[in-house]
DNA sequence: CGACGTCATTGATCTGGATCAACGCAAGGG
DNA sequence: CCCTTGCGTTGATCCAGATCAATGACGTCG
């Protein structure tokens, strides 16, 4: 059994598992087992059934919408401690769109059929999820506000203000993810994010740290 | 008690009501009401409290965020049978949008406390819940996908499309909210709404009927 | 009934970000 | 060690859609 100690230890903090309480967590984590996949791996495609739930333990998964002859974008990021795709798994309907791995991960597999059935037993559970995608739902109205109303620039401070809290403490970032991604993300070109990554270093709200880091002087300043 | 009867037949045909099972919907209805609002009404704002879901029985609601400086955009838009902002009063969070009638409306208004007594009693409503959110959180996906991947066009043919859809049947869709919210719902500026239109009347795809009425020859042809 | 405010449409112009095109630079791979 | 191959960056140009401006079509109210 691959340390299953390191996998609770990670997820014991998530809100998500807090809520659900510790009975329906173990009957959650009894049959589940963790995964190590190289950046570049698919977890699954569009229109696959979903037959497990994934936690990220660590690194970034992507969700990746595609529309034929009209390419392909970043729906999603998921890092540490989040579930991705509750909803296809508790609407037992296929994906609608694809999760790759952006750098190297170490994912949870919760067997699909293990959290239906714990989700119909356990009250504290159902409401977990409840609130979950609640939350994802909220997350989404936000990247839509953002497209709908903010320019390239302020939505890429934003992104990279939000990893400061996640972080919480130093003002340095690390974005691990290909800039494609990110780019893709935010609703942009690789070359506008290039841009915007520039033009917030000029105004003094970034610094390029000695490694590839994102160094963040004053996120106040950074928020418009 | 003004016409429960009424109520009842709209909402009984709702997938979530459905669900949630007939006894959990009596304890919903009995605390609850109907009220008949005007156009332009504004049924909660931004940072208030969630005491009441909102479930529309007739006319349009639509769901406004605002950002300092840059304006309001229109997040997503309610029909008949369809629920409002589940996610708040789920969370007991102050709403991060603002509600308003875009018609005349009717709505059935559940009190808030009364919604949650009852998920945490009622196994089927709060699964009920459950989809429901992962449904809603589905809808956004689409329109994130929308906004990063197709054109002003393209997301005025899809959403008429979407209208001819629920009204099943003739080809005749009546779009009651103003072109305003419209163009907000899908990102774009009243001046381009317009010119969508237009093009895709000069495209054969649409016609316009005799009173204000959107007409669509081949819905097939629509969807691009 | 006429004045006015609101909203849709149409036309002219402007611009943020996309697209097209090099180029630099690290990481494999022979 | 050199030669790919794939990213990220930078520069030049283009275009979908925003913005600005004017007109028309209704309702509503004095």
């Amino acid at each position: 059994m691959p340390q299953p100690s390191r996998a609770t230890a990670l997820i014991e903090r998530s809100p998500f598992f807090q809520a659900a309480g510790p009975a329906a967590m173990a009957d959650l984590l009894r049959p589940s087992f963790t995964q190590i996949l190289p950046r570049g791996a698919v977890l699954f495609e569009e229109g696959d059934d979903p037959d497990f739930l994934h936690v990220v333990l660590e690194g970034r998964v992507g969700l990746q919408a595609s529309v034929p002859d009209r390419g392909k974008t970043m729906v999603e990021l998921f890092g540490p401690g989040e579930l991705c795709l509750a909803a296809a798994v508790v609407l037992r309907l296929p994906y609608l769109a694809t999760a790759v791995a952006l750098t190297e991960i170490r994912v949870l597999m919760i067997p699909g059929e293990v959290f239906r059935d714990t989700i119909s037993r356990s009250r504290e559970l159902c409401q977990a999820t409840t609130e979950l995608l609640a939350r994802h739902w909220r997350l989404m109205v936000d990247q839509v506000v953002d497209l709908k109303l903010r320019s390239a620039e302020d939505r890429l401070a934003r992104f990279i203000a939000r990893r400061v809290d996640e972080e919480s403490g130093t003002g340095v970032v690390d974005l691990p993810e290909p800039r494609t991604a990110i780019a893709a993300r935010l609703g942009m070109t690789p070359e506008t994010l290039s841009r915007a990554f520039a033009e917030l270093e000029r105004k003094g709200k970034l610094r390029r740290g000695p490694d590839g880091a994102t160094v963040v002087p004053d996120r106040a300043a950074l928020i418009p």
